[in-house]
DNA sequence: ATTTCAAATCTACAAGTGTAAACTAAGAAA
DNA sequence: TTTCTTAGTTTACACTTGTAGATTTGAAAT
């Protein structure tokens, strides 16, 4: 079964990117790796930790007097969400526009160019067997 | 000059759409495109039109007792940002992992892909040119 | 056992959003 | 000209989000 996944803020999917990377993680740590780059104040980042915890998004272990926090929500569902979400959203569905304005609009290397190729000739190849 | 394109709501976007594709449009016309679709109050379309207007991404000319609404955001600006946040909010930044998902985690057609591959084509050939 | 310290929790508040009712004013109808 | 409609404007309210200070509480130190 498919479980929803709670939405999360653009602040919180910052704490969230950190909890998939080190997993688990003490809020020191979370704190530590995201006060600076964002410049946020400690307890603003303990608002979302906390938030993520309601939402359900993370959960937690007690260690000692602090909480070790893993996620709940993976990043592959998150992802996926995340991705229809915008797709639909923005290209009303058409991910043929949507990858086409993104191969435009942005700077490919040539390297990413042949992974992608390579990946659309596989694609090419399954689609073809299946039909 | 770059103009700083106003915030858009999820909802507020829908509105957008319909302001883009038939452009200039009454209010009346769009509360018929949207309200069943939606399923939104009438009012509430209204709402969201007015606060279109206050942030100015769309403007009016008077019509008789209505108003005649444009964008003033056009829809080329507002995509190039919202990709480009898309994808740095999921992605860091990186377009090919970006496209990668997309190509995998969607359906193409065959003529999709054909279309795509001559485009990352086209794509090299610049590439290796300019470099 | 008592004090201290800080991690976690609670409270706060403004701006933005979804949702829509109430009100106003200016054409349209009579 | 007076009245009626109704497009547009104002007001409302709860929920989310960004932002962070105040309070509690339980482990650590003495």
């Amino acid at each position: 079964m498919k479980k929803n996944i709670p939405s999360i803020s653009d602040s919180e999917l910052q704490v969230m990117k950190l909890i998939w990377k080190k997993n688990p993680i003490t809020s020191d740590e979370i704190i530590n790796g995201l006060s600076e780059k964002m410049s946020w104040n400690p307890q603003t980042i303990k608002t979302f930790i906390t938030r993520l915890v309601k939402k359900k998004a993370i959960s937690y272990n007690r260690l000692g007097r602090n909480y070790l926090y893993y996620p709940v929500v993976t990043q592959k569902e998150y992802l996926k969400v995340e991705n229809k979400s915008f797709l639909q959203k923005i290209y009303d569905g058409a991910v043929d526009r949507l990858v086409y304005n993104f191969i435009e609009q942005e700077d490919l290397s040539e390297e990413d160019i042949n992974k992608l190729q390579k990946m659309l000739d596989n694609k090419k190849k399954d689609s073809t067997k299946n039909k």
